[in-house]
DNA sequence: GTCGTGACTAGCC
DNA sequence: CGGCTAGCCACGA
């Protein structure tokens, strides 16, 4: 599996989260072929952004506010953690303390 | 080609 | 619980 082939498809797996649910960077990783990518996960999702913030809307916008981490904190967010838990809290996802409770089905 | 960095995680104290 | 440490992978300089 190459690498660009795991970007594409962490991109794509972030793509198809449904709304008012979220999913963690290690889950990503792990369907994306690459179980211990986490990492690799994060940062491809931060330049994303960043690419999607060059490219204004020209790109596939991906709802990077839907990953989170697996302690169940929110993690990063390219414009800003609060940001995120505001627009996930929006969504319907419970946030308690900064921590999320999240539930695949 | 090599090195440092980070939107992370699991384990140990 | 909370803090610290080592391990992992892609990306950019």
């Amino acid at each position: 599996m190459p690498k660009e082939k795991f970007k594409e498809k962490v991109l794509t797996l972030v793509k198809m989260i449904p709304k008012g649910k979220v999913m963690t960077y290690k889950e990503i990783a792990k369907r994306a072929g690459y179980p211990r990518a986490w990492r690799a996960v994060g940062n491809i999702l931060r330049h994303s952004a960043e690419f999607s913030q060059n490219h204004k809307n020209r790109n596939p916008k991906i709802p990077c506010h839907r990953v989170i981490r697996s302690d169940g904190k929110v993690g990063g967010y390219f414009y800003g953690t609060k940001k995120k838990i505001s627009l996930l809290k929006k969504e319907g996802v419970i946030i308690k303390n900064q921590r999320v409770n999240y539930n695949f089905n």
